[in-house]
DNA sequence: AGGAACGTTGACAGCGCTACCAGCAACGAC
DNA sequence: GTCGTTGCTGGTAGCGCTGTCAACGTTCCT
């Protein structure tokens, strides 16, 4: 009888077939491509295969086809809240698809992220994300030659590699400071941790926006390479207060170092927003609750993630999007720790949509 | 010349082989078991290896080995803060060693936990990570026949399938609670979300402490199945309060729900602690740092993901662990939030470990 | 009616690696 | 000196699947 089963015992396409009455390469495209059989042996295989349980070996398929169903994900933190969404979205975007992820940490070195670049494309994936625009220029070569659709996201930039999806961090931030201006404000600190290139471009739209208003002074900047949290935003803004005592306002490259910098104003007794202003960057779902609710930049996380994904899949798939270049935009979410007269409804929002947009602010250099 | 290349340029085994001039099997065994080849071969094979840049194919080995080097690691949230330091745990131990990190989202759902079993266990991990100690009586039988080393995390209980590493989400609700007593609080509610197992673990040993010192009242008590956020846990404490308005402290199920219970205590000018003492649970980063300092129960997320990943490589490769249960205990963190009279440190902490114990409040059923 | 075009199916030959077993030399025990 | 025994090396034969191409009807066009 042949060898009806391998000694582990796994079904094997060649079972489904024999007990379909076709053979092994009829039984195979029925799993490739379904539509290319006859539908009496559709059938037979589909019930012939749910009979005996069949699940199909990877391995075998990945090695028999030269390609893998695989694709690669490369993010610096799995720490970072901000990244935990976009994951998600990545998740469940592939999830129901054929394609499994495959997701690595570069520590935010693209060092690591070259190593773990060469790593995967050895592999041969069927496609990659990967985040932001500055690689390596090795790494830069090793994706322009890679056979596999790539899609960059979190930020936007001057040369795709192939596809990207996210938004101007440089706009975002002028956006949050040209909100502050228009509060009033004039003496607005800048608080930063990490320094990877994203919020390098965040300090950078700041430095843009200050220096048009005539109002940039360095001594307003406290940056640090420290991994971000809560406490460091508080002692960033301890540093800064001490420093520069007549500030009115602080924008924080994200959301953690806000709420430090709100714990640190109850702390000193500073009133928030009379006496300073605060404003994050993320939008994380805690700012809506904080007290006073905190002002911040809604980013488009989970739907960076989704999006990328399933743009991914249908490129992967041979359906290249019409724009490989996505701008998700984003929104100032106005809160209470930003205006100095309250709104009635307490929330008024200053969206910035990528489309038509003719705004002067956001859009110089 | 035969076939030096495969048309995709890549450089196989056969190839370095050659130049070593070994056969294809004793460069094979270079990879795999250096020990085994004698010192010459071995520095001809690695030179070989290095100079032509070989990466071996995985699909390939995994088909002709039958078995693969993905370690498969099921965890029901990506969003939660929590998971996300459990999992940088895994990524770093599994870093530097052969086997990658197959991740998968149960969503809390045991059913799709069992989904993703199969589709895992079909593809023969040498190693799997699963969340807690509930599992469908179907993805029980299937672990239980499963021909690798598994490792249950995040909780602790009676009948492991493999290896288990967590903590009593039960002792330390109780734990928790007991400082509560300590502090003089008799009226301490119950603020839980998404009533997950370990949350309700949590419960229970609030429960059980409650009544051990026969102040339970079930309207002290309450949860929601809806995700947890921190604008929930304001929602949640606003509902327990207008019921009964005289409660003296929350045990939270979560940090996040206590930030939320300590905005809305700002929001209302309820005084933390003097009015209301809160405790969360996991202790986030975050809580050393808000106003006043949040108690909490530390749990060792990091290393739980981190011996996690070590322990089942170990086993995978054959070095059993003589424990194969281990208890990483817990530490309430005791803090401003929850301290009825000031410490000068302003920080105590009420360490409980596992291994010399004897303390009726944590142990006791 | 003849032939092209299409849809459907199957035979064959690997994909790149490793399990298994055999072979060979060097060594020590009797 | 013979016989294991050990350490290292190589040959053979697949692992389970799919790419390629050829072959077979069937339909449609001229």
């Amino acid at each position: 009888m042949g060898r009806k089963r391998t000694k582990s015992g796994k079904i094997r396409l060649a079972e489904v077939a024999e007990l379909a009455g076709v053979s092994p390469i009829t039984a195979s495209r029925f799993f490739r491509n379904p539509e290319a059989l006859s539908v009496a042996k559709r059938t037979r295989v589909e019930s012939a295969a749910r009979e005996l349980g069949y699940v199909p070996n990877l391995a075998a398929r990945a090695l028999a086809s030269q390609r893998t169903e695989v694709i690669g994900v490369l993010i610096p933190s799995l720490t970072n809240n901000v990244f935990s969404d976009v994951l998600r979205g990545i998740y469940d975007a592939s999830e129901g698809s054929r394609y499994s992820i495959q997701l690595s940490n570069t520590r935010y070195s693209i060092l690591q992220e070259e190593k773990l670049l060469r790593l995967f494309l050895a592999q041969k994936p069927a496609g990659l994300i990967i985040t932001g625009i500055d690689q390596t220029a090795e790494s830069r070569a090793m994706l322009e030659a890679a056979d596999c659709p790539i899609v960059q996201i979190m930020e936007i930039g001057p040369n795709p590699v192939d596809m990207m999806i996210g938004f101007s961090h440089y706009d975002a931030a002028r956006a949050a400071i040209r909100h502050l201006f228009d509060q009033g404000h004039r003496r607005i600190g800048f608080v930063g941790a990490r320094m990877d290139p994203r919020v390098q471009r965040r300090l950078d739209g700041y430095v843009a926006a200050m220096k048009d208003a005539g109002l940039f002074d360095q001594r307003l900047i406290v940056t640090t390479a420290t991994p971000t949290s809560v406490t460091l935003g508080g002692a960033l803004f301890a540093d800064l207060l001490a420093r520069e005592p007549d500030i009115d306002a602080v924008f924080c490259a994200n959301d953690d170092l806000a709420l430090g910098v709100l714990f640190e104003c109850r702390r000193r007794d500073v009133a928030v927003p009379d006496q300073i202003a605060i404003v994050g960057f993320n939008d994380l779902e805690f700012m809506a609750s904080a007290v006073p609710t905190l002002t911040s930049v809604r980013t488009n996380r989970y739907e960076m993630g989704s999006t990328a994904a399933a743009m991914l899949i249908e490129a992967i798939e041979g359906k290249r999007p019409e724009r490989p270049v996505l701008d998700l935009g984003f929104t100032v979410i106005e809160r209470q720790s930003s205006l100095m007269q309250r709104q009635p409804g307490g929330l008024r929002t200053a969206e910035w949509s990528p489309a038509a947009q003719n705004d002067s602010v956001t859009n110089e250099p």
